[in-house]
DNA sequence: CTACTTGCAAAAGGTTTGCAACCGG
DNA sequence: CCGGTTGCAAACCTTTTGCAAGTAG
């Protein structure tokens, strides 16, 4: 009980930190993505049958698009690049790398450890380098 | 002229090589892609536009996205991972390195050898490694 | 000839937009 | 109350599909 209103509360305070209004619909979603440590790929699509099939009331595609984005934005959520003309987000806002399986276009991630790399180019003028992936692309 | 029909047949052995018959749309839209050795990136869109703004004759859309998928399959082309909700490709099959700019969501070639990886992770069974590129995100 | 290709138009699938109604502070 | 948010439906854009007509070998 208290630990589910910390939780909240946490939610909240993260939201007003990046000047979100803490809405009903915003706490849902990020319920959704952030509530226990496990990390996760997911769609628009994926994210929304997740929160209906739990028997919350539904939201908006518009606004789960509108949250993902501002979450995006904010930094909570990274924008998995893809060859897949949907757009694929990943809870997991930390370097990390993956395979890319060209067959069957799935991503899947490696371990953070088993790649090293020696040499790292400079960002262009202007620039900072936000974070490095790897992406290993595979095939049968 | 000797040249100019050597790169024709040059294109249409390519073709044959593949198992792709050497059809007019298909030597177009190669000689467009490959006539000389620049290598860049495109979309059906743009792709599309340089070809009918040559005075050629139009090529149906659908024709382009069988022929680039067909040129994917056969390697002659690279599909490009990236966040936009449109397909990106790449004439240059090389493994080779990007800059992923998040604001403008620009991706820009880094040159070969400016990256060197120390370690690499083996392929998941039954899965042999194609190639590999470091995608460097970078903001303002 | 025959199988592979092309072109067209319609349909599909994901994302964006405009605007009125709603609600958090 | 006010300005940020939401919900809905229509619009948009890229990609896919089905099928009849065309063409390379």
């Amino acid at each position: 009980m208290t630990k589910f209103i910390n939780q909240k509360n946490d939610i909240i305070n993260k939201l007003r930190g990046s000047g979100l209004r803490p809405t009903k619909q915003r706490i849902l979603i990020a319920k959704n993505l952030f509530e226990n440590n496990r990390t996760f790929h997911f769609t628009i699509d994926s994210l929304n049958k997740k929160i209906s099939k739990k028997g919350n009331e539904k939201i908006s595609l518009a606004t789960i698009y509108n949250t993902v984005e501002a979450f995006t934005e904010a930094g909570y959520l990274k924008e998995i690049l893809t060859s897949k003309n949907k757009s694929y987000y990943d809870t997991n806002i930390k370097s990390h790398h993956h395979f890319y399986d060209e067959g069957t276009k799935e991503l899947t991630d490696i371990n953070y450890n088993q790649v090293k790399l020696s040499k790292v180019p400079m960002a262009p003028k202007g620039k900072k380098i936000k974070n490095l992936e790897v992406v290993i692309r595979i095939q049968k």
